[in-house]
DNA sequence: GCTAATTTGCTTGACATCCAGCAAGTTATA
DNA sequence: TATAACTTGCTGGATGTCAAGCAAATTAGC
């Protein structure tokens, strides 16, 4: 035990706070939601009191929508980076290896930003916006990877649709990492199961969709 | 208006306020998810009182629980059928279009079950149990498939990779209906959408899988 | 078959809990 | 000392649960 009983000296930092108070209330909408969140419990995580959050961030809807911001500029980021590496793959193997690595790479690594998508798509996904992240930077890639394509019989539709397979291939099993893949006696932090899932999805993409024979 | 003024006579009939109550609780919990919910607003949708819920179900949790034990088993049912009418079927591509058909077929007309199962998974899943219904139906599809497989070269991996694929494929763009789908400019409710989808993923998996050229 | 006794269906009121937001107070720091 | 960075007290609203009450339906006794 400290002589003190005061818990800390505790400096005062506005912008060590602000970003605690971020860390802390991301973690906890991730985790349970907007509405199982309360600012007691973000203050104690962050290592303020109860009242903090609202006074830096007035109000706790503007608070989620902050959160909300930050991490999705984040995500965007990490996202674009990923199509930028496709884009100079030499071949279709290659640009798929990178790009859809690189989503399944980021999805597995930011699991805070997966459940505030599915919280949000159950919500109906207003702060969403009109075109999320994601699925613009799937459709670069696409569109990076119809270079290689015979311009004939690729129909829009079947864009779309192969748009929709890719985002679920990778973004599936993430979102029910802690249901299906315990269910199927897979262990979700298992790297091994990282690099099976993108060479699994690469494969299964390649020869689906492409015709290449492995 | 009716000359009453008391809405109605309403007999007394503990069968219908249970199952009105059932109804009731499915569709707003799938909405906004179990604490997005009250015992006033169930009730009246019911058509009942606030308190009514609770005396019949006990508790909230419990109501809820009955919520999902009831579309769980339906759910069952119905996957079931489907899973029976692919085991008939004679080639992998009817097996694939039967199994997967019915899957889709399933998912894009309960999307109350998807709403629930979601918000399920967001909260740990465990009222998911152990074995996921459609998980387990899955792969007795894909056991009935693997008769057509070259039986060397199918590792289990990929057995299950395979699982995730077929389960990301058709769920992910019903659990994101109201965000993905208009994000792509696709009406969630267009059949010729769900007809495109099942052809779409009968033949990624087709060729993508099992190596058949179209 | 008529009426009293009992059960069942359902409502209303009360209570304890929780929580977001505001306001007033307190302390560090420039 | 002035202002920003907090904390604490308070309040009104919402909510799950329980107990009491009442009326309709059912059963039992005659």
């Amino acid at each position: 035990m400290s002589s003190k009983l005061a818990p800390a000296p505790k400096t005062r930092d506005a912008g060590r706070s602000r970003s605690a108070i971020l860390d802390a209330a991301e973690e906890l909408f991730a985790q349970k939601g907007f509405d199982g969140v309360s600012f007691a419990e973000i203050g104690k995580r962050a290592g303020v009191s109860r009242g903090t959050p609202g006074y830096f961030f007035g109000s706790k809807v503007e608070l989620y929508e902050a959160v909300l911001d930050r991490i999705f500029q984040t995500a965007l980021r990490e996202i674009a980076l990923a199509a930028g590496r496709a884009a100079q793959a030499a071949s279709p193997r290659e640009v798929l290896a990178a790009g859809l690595g690189g989503y399944i790479d980021f999805i597995a690594g930011n699991p805070n930003f997966v459940r505030l998508v599915e919280h949000e798509a159950l919500k109906g996904g207003g702060a969403l916006g009109e075109n999320p992240v994601h699925v613009r930077a799937l459709e670069a890639g696409i569109a990076a990877i119809q270079a290689y394509l015979p311009p004939e019989g690729v129909a829009s539709t079947d864009l779309k649709q192969l748009t929709i397979s890719l985002m679920g291939l990778c973004w599936f099993p993430f979102a029910h990492r802690q249901t299906l893949l315990p269910a199927l006696g897979i262990d979700p932090g298992d790297p091994e199961f990282l690099v099976a899932r993108k060479k699994h999805v690469v494969e299964l993409v390649l020869r689906g969709f492409f015709g290449k024979e492995a």
